[in-house]
DNA sequence: CCGTTGATTGACAACGTTGTCTAGAGGCTA
DNA sequence: TAGCCTCTAGACAACGTTGTCAATCAACGG
């Protein structure tokens, strides 16, 4: 035992590698390789020996060994934009299931909605050679990842397409779903109806906007400009959008909310007024339907969605070489009362 | 060009390495290595050499390699129980927070509340040789862990206890939020007050129903065997055990819920009853303020939780060796109403 | 009894990086 | 000018694993 100690006793910060293994079992290294991943050509003894000495040693393999000679890591990488954001909850969910059923480890970050936080944390992804990326981008130009896609790390975005590249892409239907939205409150009589959304520069704002707009020209309405708001979806913002908007001297009478954020500050908003007015808000939430009244909104897929994007990197993982495609997860109106509400008399 | 097509031009699939940029730019392996990494002892010169090699031939360095060589992985792995859960979202964040600002990447996945998946994913990171866990347990026997906590792997436990072993753990301090909650409905007049909580089996299910316990106990109340309920979280399990007590020939007058789920659960319940019966949920939940009436809770902090499990474990890693430590966050009752409810007469 | 076959086993190189050590160039002092 | 020191640069081994290949051995057919 004054020789050497590993192999024999373990020491406080030290791991067990196969050569020690292997020594304890009076085997090969190779054996030892065999032994751990399951391969054929080991007689039951010689096993049963090798498995002794792991137990006892309490090794483990080294996957950094094993990743840097195979190539593939088994693990995906996934960017969002806020972990603490209820809509990513479910995607995060459904891509890890679809990692874990292919045997996959899920790396993940937010980006907080930095595009320079997005990029350091992508290539942070690449340097560790993750085999595949799933990104909510942050950022409108993806052209840093090129050498990186070329180098063959697979990469899917989702709710957002990539900036300036071609990549698969899942998204929702945000300029049906928005058309959908307004023609509900049209539906119900409004005729003025503002829209408080997120920043333009974010593309889901700009395409339920286009949205909303289709649907009040399909209704032969004007839009006013001041019944438009794109910005922060901080609650002092929103607050100040919907406040300008219903104490207009011609105040609207109905607001589409262009997001979760949105419809929550707008629905206290709301409730602080006399007088009732319709809401709709785009992406459902836990609870909608049991404040009152409760909230009609047009409910996102995020499991759909997060299930579809691992789907395809998995499959161009396999090696299927397609053109990139661009998937639509559709929307769903979900009727609850607040888009009901008829327009108040002037 | 028609030598090595490596260090010219780049073949799809294949990455160059620093030997291909060393080959580049003229200069030896570990120049290269040494402008990668920031080292001193390059002139401005080669060091602009390299720099070229590395854009034209779009280098980024295979952090498996670096990883094997240095023996540290700069990530951290979070072992949750379901990710779409909202009382997690925050914990993720704080946690991802944190190892961001030490310059770590986590690796995540839920064990789906299974036992034998939590040990399945956290042995994965050990093998990947992540520096720390944190870890939501779903297990009650850690003792898996122990080798590998002797190799040296930091460990924090979070919202539960570990089993069988001493570690690091970060709980919310359930028994006095339990007995918060239950002596403001005491304090508003109630006698009979029900429970409905997670499965006995849960570490946090039973400490609450302690608190339970001990606050009827020191209002000199007793407690029926039929106004205890635990078992699953699951919406049909709560509905039946609500109905249950408040349908009974004495029901209950109201409802301490044992978590999140629970509550949102009985909100429903309770709203499709003429009579009113008051109700305090444990954990926080968005939107709470809204319904009505709003819903008094016992709020806890999971994005404190996440911070300070973060910090212990990065505390470890930084090689502080005391005992282990069990830290409690303390709740908070956040009274919004619907803990206000007198008991209707009989 | 010998050559052949098949199964088991281990020696060795390689994956891409970093730590150590040494070589060489150039400048300084005595 | 010899001797020494500093600075830059590269050769080489090592990290722990797996793929390739060759060696050994028992069994078997002729």
């Amino acid at each position: 035992m004054t020789d050497t100690a590993r192999g024999t006793s373990r020491r406080y910060g030290t791991r067990p590698t196969m050569k020690d293994v292997a020594a304890r079992a009076g085997v090969g290294l190779k054996t030892v390789s065999r032994v751990v991943n399951g391969e054929p050509g080991v007689t039951p003894d010689t096993e049963r020996r090798v498995q002794e000495a792991i137990t006892a040693l309490g090794f483990r393999r080294n996957d950094s060994a094993r990743i840097l000679r195979k190539g593939r890591t088994a693990s995906i990488g996934l960017v969002l934009e806020d972990l603490a954001d209820p809509f990513y909850g479910p995607l995060n969910r459904a891509v890890e299931e679809v990692a874990r059923s292919h045997g996959a480890l899920l790396i993940n970050g937010s980006s907080a909605e930095d595009p320079s936080r997005e990029q350091e944390l992508v290539l942070a992804l690449c340097a560790r050679r993750v085999d595949g990326l799933v990104i909510i981008p942050a950022a409108d130009d993806h052209r840093y990842l090129e050498p990186e896609i070329t180098a063959g790390i697979a990469t899917v975005f989702v709710d957002r397409p990539a900036g300036r590249i071609d990549a698969d892409t899942v998204l929702s239907d945000n300029f049906g779903g928005a058309q959908d939205a307004v023609a509900h409150l049209i539906a119900h009589g409004h005729r003025r109806i503002g829209f408080i959304g997120d920043q333009p520069r974010i593309h889901t704002a700009r395409e339920r906007l286009r949205g909303y707009r289709a649907a009040m020209a399909a209704a032969g309405l004007p839009v006013d400009d001041s019944w438009v708001a794109l910005g922060s979806t901080a609650p002092d913002r929103v607050r100040a959008a919907a406040t300008t908007m219903l104490d207009a001297p011609e105040p609207v009478t109905a607001l589409f909310a262009g997001n979760n954020r949105v419809t929550v500050t707008a629905v206290r908003v709301l409730g602080e007024r006399p007088r009732p007015v319709a809401l709709v808000g785009f992406d459902d939430f836990e609870l909608a339907d049991l404040v009152r009244p409760a909230i009609t909104v047009v409910a996102q897929d995020p499991a759909h969605m997060g299930r579809t994007a691992a789907g395809l990197l998995f499959r161009r993982l396999d090696g299927i070489e397609d053109p990139p495609r661009r998937t639509e997860i559709p929307t769903r109106l979900i009727a609850r009362g607040s888009g009901e509400i008829p327009p108040a008399e002037d």
